[in-house]
DNA sequence: AAACTCAGCAACCGCATCTTG
DNA sequence: TCAAGATGCGGTTGCTGAGTT
């Protein structure tokens, strides 16, 4: 359907930074309804706001909930959002319910702030978490910086030397991140995620002539030795690892390759046994960066020797860049 | 000390999805 | 079933303060 109007766009409704007032008075209207808020576009004119009530829902879901905690993440709090992150990709809501007390907005500030930083600077691309190809690593992945602690970057300058000379591994990596970006797509397709979308993408799939040729390509990169990151199967009680590596594993065995939206509760999906056959549409391949027909044949890829990080780097990064370079 | 740069974050915007009559 | 309204979500903007030149 089509937008609606918001009061947002009304003259005379303020904006911007909120005042001590205001926050006071949306605090005490939302207490005096205990805690309810009936409708938010009526709650301005009820607690005397002159602020549009999306304005309102935001500042208070942001920043004035009472069980909101603020403060700096914890070690284990950022780890826990990489996690989730590789498994559900931008899903800050969906994220920000497995962190109690963080809001959706915040985590997303943190990640843009601090989390992509860091893993930009390991050379690790932070959107498929998989290893950056050598050609974008300006400075070598960036290890002078002084983000990642001096014994850390020094043990890794090997291993991205290392790296850099394997020619192969360019190419290689190019053809998971198609994998990946294929996977993206058709999670981020809202019409594929319905019954009557997905029906109808097979027909569109089925009808193409170069549908086979395609699905070949799908099925050489499902026999390469792709595994799911470690960092993402030891997340206990955390379905969404399911759910990616389900999508592997439907690449490990021969066709119908099964597809789940990305949107979909996580728990709901890993539970519901009605799974949909699906093929890749023709239009995804045609969305990503890569001709299909540029990669005829896959290699495994070796996975380069890391011993020498074992006592410098932190476990938690250690596995994401060795998983990196495994997958 | 002033000017400039940049990181961090609150808030906004527009679209998607859900709800309701 | 459909349309309109309400709400949620994710990307983006712009302000502010700290650091640098």
């Amino acid at each position: 359907m089509g937008r609606s109007p918001c009061c947002c766009h009304d003259a005379g409704v303020k904006k911007g930074p909120w005042t001590e007032e205001e926050d006071r008075a949306l605090v005490e209207h939302i207490k005096k309804q205990g805690g309810h808020v009936g409708s938010w576009r009526g709650l301005p004119r009820a607690a005397g706001l002159n602020r549009c009530g999306k304005s309102c829902r935001l500042r208070w879901t942001n920043y004035l909930r009472p069980d909101i905690r603020r403060g700096n993440f914890s070690d284990d709090e950022e780890r826990l959002i990489i996690r989730l992150h590789a498994a559900l990709g931008n899903k800050w809501s969906t994220i920000a319910t497995h962190l109690d007390g963080r809001t959706d907005n915040e985590i997303k500030n943190y990640w843009n702030t601090h989390i992509k930083k860091k893993l930009l600077r390991m050379g690790i691309d932070p959107v498929t978490h998989q290893r950056l190809p050598p050609d974008l690593l300006a400075d070598g992945g960036g290890l002078a910086s002084p983000l990642l602690s001096p014994p850390g970057a020094a043990a890794l300058q090997p291993l991205l030397s290392a790296v850099a000379s394997l020619g192969s591994l360019d190419t290689a990596l190019r053809q998971f991140q198609l994998l990946q970006h294929l996977l993206n797509a058709i999670n981020s397709n809202s019409d594929v995620t319905t019954a009557a979308g997905l029906m109808a993408t097979n027909a569109m799939v089925n009808s193409s002539s170069n549908v086979a040729s395609f699905q070949e390509q799908m099925n050489a990169l499902a026999h390469t030795n792709y595994q799911l990151p470690a960092y993402l199967r030891d997340v206990p009680s955390f379905s969404g690892q399911d759910m990616a590596q389900e999508r592997i594993n439907c690449n490990n065995n021969t066709a119908p390759v099964l597809i789940r939206s990305s949107a979909e509760s996580v728990d709901q999906c890993c539970n519901d046994a009605a799974l949909v056959p699906e093929t890749y549409p023709q239009e995804v391949a045609a969305s990503v960066d890569w001709q299909v027909q540029d990669f005829p044949s896959l290699e495994p890829l070796e996975l380069p020797n890391l011993s020498s990080l074992e006592s410098d780097l932190d476990p938690f990064w250690k596995e994401i860049l060795e998983s990196s370079f495994r997958s």
